[in-house]
DNA sequence: TATTGTTATACTCTATAACTATA
DNA sequence: TATAGTTATAGAGTATAACAATA
């Protein structure tokens, strides 16, 4: 358990990441905003998946999703096939040309990386790595945690706009 | 020197970071989105200075400060007063309110964190600290290493747009 | 009646370019 | 001519709400 001096600078660090995330968007391809890209590697890692499922990965609503596939769709890097098992489904699956795009992705972000952190060795960046996952784990939880608690004061934090029960 | 899988983990976890971001956005108080918020803590943080300085501090363009600026002066959070040594200047000063407001701020923001990150030991939020410090140390030393290396390579990344000498 | 996904609308943050006033 | 700051405009990301199709 950490200190209020603490906590405010690491706010602070969080604030001023902004800065790293742009460069790191300025080196993207044409046509591919980070949004895109982020679709494209959550396909790459995990394989074919429904919406839902990649909005859950994402932590966004599924409105915002949606709009990065349409996007990604209209230029023949991903296909969205119907899901047999459930016709309002559609299953998401890279083509090549989404792989080569994710290909060349991971290219430029990787080269901008290793230039950057030339200076660090592999087990800072490990466990820098490591922390910023656990951090994201720290929030999750805590959602997840609240559910399970009974009675929930979080809103049910899902993965779209809640459905209007007239 | 790290090899290109740590370095992919690395980027996805940048990716997923905004997930974090988001959260804290949500806490913040009405009229005090993440911008506004950004240059309370660094005027709180460095204490009266010109926009100048602001917006090298904050690592975006001077027009993108003067908008977040030109927000807290109409709430009455900041003052802006003209610099007597250059006319074209001016003076960016918290005033009592505005320090409320970061007070207010820093509360919210505080208790958040030390909810979430309750289970994270002091050496572990001070590490991450760091390590993100470091990070944003390491692009912008490559930028300003660049400058000084004679032919600059990068476009000498200032905070405003390059004036056009036509 | 509830869920999956799409679309329309609105808000925040950012950068580029053009402009004013001063150096 | 160059610099400090402002404003107009445009692009990207996100959330909310309303809607269609299917469970």
């Amino acid at each position: 358990m950490a200190g209020k001096a603490q906590y405010e600078e690491l706010i602070r660090q969080f604030s001023a990441f902004g800065a790293v995330k742009r460069e790191l968007g300025r080196i993207l391809p044409a046509e591919c905003p980070s949004g895109s890209a982020a679709v494209l590697t959550l396909l790459g890692r995990h394989g074919d998946m429904r919406m839902s499922r990649l909005a859950e990965l994402l932590a966004v609503d599924m409105s915002v999703t949606s709009r990065h596939v349409a996007h990604l769709a209209d230029r023949g890097w991903i296909e969205r096939s119907p899901d047999p098992a459930d016709k309002r489904s559609r299953i998401l699956r890279l083509t090549p040309a989404g792989q080569a795009q994710l290909d060349e992705l991971s290219e430029r972000t990787t080269q901008l990386l290793a230039h950057r952190l030339s200076d660090w060795t592999d087990e800072e960046v490990g466990q820098l790595t490591r922390l910023m996952t656990r951090l994201r784990a720290s929030f999750d939880d805590c959602r997840s945690a609240a559910a399970r608690s009974g009675a929930p004061p979080v809103p049910e934090q899902s993965t779209r706009t809640p459905a209007i029960t007239t």
